[in-house]
DNA sequence: GGGCCGTACTG
DNA sequence: CAGTAC
DNA sequence: GCCC
């Protein structure tokens, strides 16, 4: 009956052998979105999700009237000291730094810069890391925020010789003054603050991630380990400077001592122990390959691996027949799935996707969201949302939609489909019941299908020059209503849209997710998208209604 | 010391 | 229900 | 591992 459930189970062949030193791309934080999307982003019909003009929202507003950050050459100069953690400890409890005098372990001087990039073993980070790490620890978007300007400016002059050894408290107390701290980092939701892709402290960052990986791999705490070096990420990602101490890390939110000590021990000394540890690690190498696969994740991988299977070419040859289905595409398409597609792709299959939705019913209008949306040069996938003015337009169509392209050999395989909201059609929209049900047709989540796509034409006419790699593509279909809720759900990493949650829950009282606002008291549905006409324009008036300051989808990538 | 986003699908 | 994905 |  499907067209498209055809899956073929045969196994494959003698599967291509991976790059081995791809294993660990997934570490490489984009680095690339200042070259961009100004030729992509003129409103080409309404197929980009990208809008330019909003200015970088800063809130300036809250800068605090903080006295002059001046001199703390001593932590930015060229000597370097090794304090104890206690000094560290103390000084936080203290909310100053302490004189280092009696904590000092060792002292000394350095004659050029630690470049952990160097120091740190191979392959994690591609050629572009090296790049912007050579272009030097710019802030992704020039103008200092404080006049006294951010310390990576200071720090360029000559260091002065480190003058603090010997050295009354009271002096040293005000050589230490940290810069202001940005006014959106003192949110703790990161839907609050600007988070760009580009960070200054990108390669610190990278540690961080491959920890956060390992621990999400090799531990059974239901990733709660791994949560929390997401969300400490997402916080340094967010933070403009370059930074320079642990208790610099230590004020971030999400960041205590634990980020500050990894961050002392690799400022120190360039690498961190548990990192190399991780890099070593065969069976992190394998968990890693197993994690890869599509709809594999962290128990299954473990599972594999207690089975005695090591790597790819295992789970083929012994383990087949036990995998999902879903799991065998994912095997099948492994390497497929896990290269990038670039934007203008991206824009192709979107178009492509959007001509079939007018096929079936004139008026869509279309987002590209997802990692595209967010700026990414290169994406995982392509995700896309369809909606229609008129109420009742988006009922179904997703089934529709999906076997028009799976008959045009555009869609090969479906890995799901979730019709739940056209299935319970008229359910009321508030999920407490009551209420007006704003009559007719709501719904109560979104239809979406996620499926496997090709290049038709190239399949029809294969040429033997060309390859025709699966893409992973997501089609969700929103009601126009909340389409802007749709919208905003999934246009940010995910600490932002967990953060965006979490500050509707507590904050505002109400509950945010891609189908809508919903007061948390009795469970109405609250408008707060009427009058726009567009997408885009939908999804800023969530912002508004949320009375949250609007955020570009660039500085939404909080991982 | 307890909680960490929330929902739908698949097996 | 557990596991996965978005 | 951090935060309330």
């Amino acid at each position: 009956m499907e067209a498209d459930d055809a899956v073929d189970n045969s196994r494959p062949k003698k599967r291509r052998r991976v790059e081995k030193g791809d294993a660990n791309e997934a570490i490489v934080i984009e680095s690339s979105t200042e070259s961009e999307p100004e030729s992509l982003s003129s409103p080409r019909s309404n197929l980009i999700g990208t809008t330019r003009p909003n200015p970088p929202a800063i809130n300036l507003s809250l800068t605090p009237e903080l006295p002059p950050a001046p001199e703390y050459d001593d932590f930015t100069g060229d000597s370097i000291k090794v304090l104890t953690l206690e000094w560290y400890l103390d000084s936080v409890k203290a909310g100053v730094l302490l004189p280092t005098k009696n904590y000092v372990v060792f002292e000394g001087r350095i004659t050029g810069k630690p470049n952990p990039l160097i120091q740190s073993p191979r392959k994690i980070l591609r050629r572009e890391n090296l790049i912007s790490q050579a272009k030097g620890d710019t802030p992704p978007r020039g103008q200092p925020l404080y006049k006294h300007g951010p310390r990576w400016a200071i720090s360029k002059s000559p260091a002065q010789p480190p003058r603090l050894m010997h050295q009354t408290s009271s002096e040293h107390d005000r050589a230490v003054a940290l810069p202001p701290l940005p006014p959106s980092l003192c949110s703790i939701y990161s839907c609050q603050r600007s988070t760009p892709a580009q960070s200054p402290n990108a390669d610190f960052i990278a540690q961080l991630y491959i920890i956060k990986h390992a621990r999400k791999l090799d531990r059974d705490d239901r990733g709660i380990s791994a949560l929390a070096y997401s969300k400490a990420i997402a916080s340094i990602q967010a933070y403009p400077y370059t930074l320079t101490s642990p208790e610099e890390v230590a004020r971030l939110p999400n960041c205590a001592e634990r980020y500050a000590e990894i961050f002392q021990e690799w400022k120190e000394t360039g690498r961190v122990q548990e990192v190399q540890q991780i890099e070593t690690d065969e069976r992190m190498k394998s968990l890693t390959e197993f994690y890869e696969i599509y709809d594999v994740a962290e128990k299954t991988a473990r599972q594999f691996y207690a089975r005695g299977w090591r790597d790819l070419d295992d789970v083929i040859s012994q383990g087949w027949d036990t995998l999902t289905p879903n799991q065998q595409i994912g095997v099948k398409f492994y390497d497929d799935f896990k290269e990038k597609i670039p934007r203008d792709e991206v824009e192709r299959i979107a178009a492509i996707v959007l001509r079939y939705a007018n096929q079936v019913r004139e008026g869509f209008h279309m987002v590209i969201v997802g990692g595209y949306r967010k700026g990414k040069t290169m994406c995982g996938d392509v995700d896309v949302i369809l909606s229609h003015p008129d109420e009742d337009a988006t009922d179904h169509v997703v089934e529709q939609i999906v076997w028009n392209l799976a008959e045009d050999q555009w869609i090969t395989h479906r890995l799901t489909v979730s019709t739940a909201n056209s299935e319970r059609g008229q359910q009321t929209i508030n999920w407490r019941g009551g209420m007006s049900k704003t009559r007719g047709r709501g719904f109560c989540t979104l239809d979406k299908a996620l499926v496997v796509w090709q290049d038709a034409e190239l399949a029809k006419n294969p040429d033997p020059g060309r390859r025709n790699p699966r893409r992973r593509v997501d089609i969700i279909l929103s009601p126009w209503k909340t389409a802007g809720c749709a919208v905003l759900g999934w246009s940010g990493g995910t600490m932002f849209e967990r953060d965006l949650r979490k500050y509707c829950r507590n904050v505002k009282g109400v509950k945010f997710d891609s189908t809508g606002v919903r007061r948390l008291s009795d469970g109405t549905w609250l408008d707060l998208e009427k009058g726009a006409n567009d997408l885009l324009e939908k999804e800023k008036k969530v912002f508004e209604g949320l009375g949250l300051e609007w955020r570009d989808p660039e500085e939404r990538c909080t991982g």
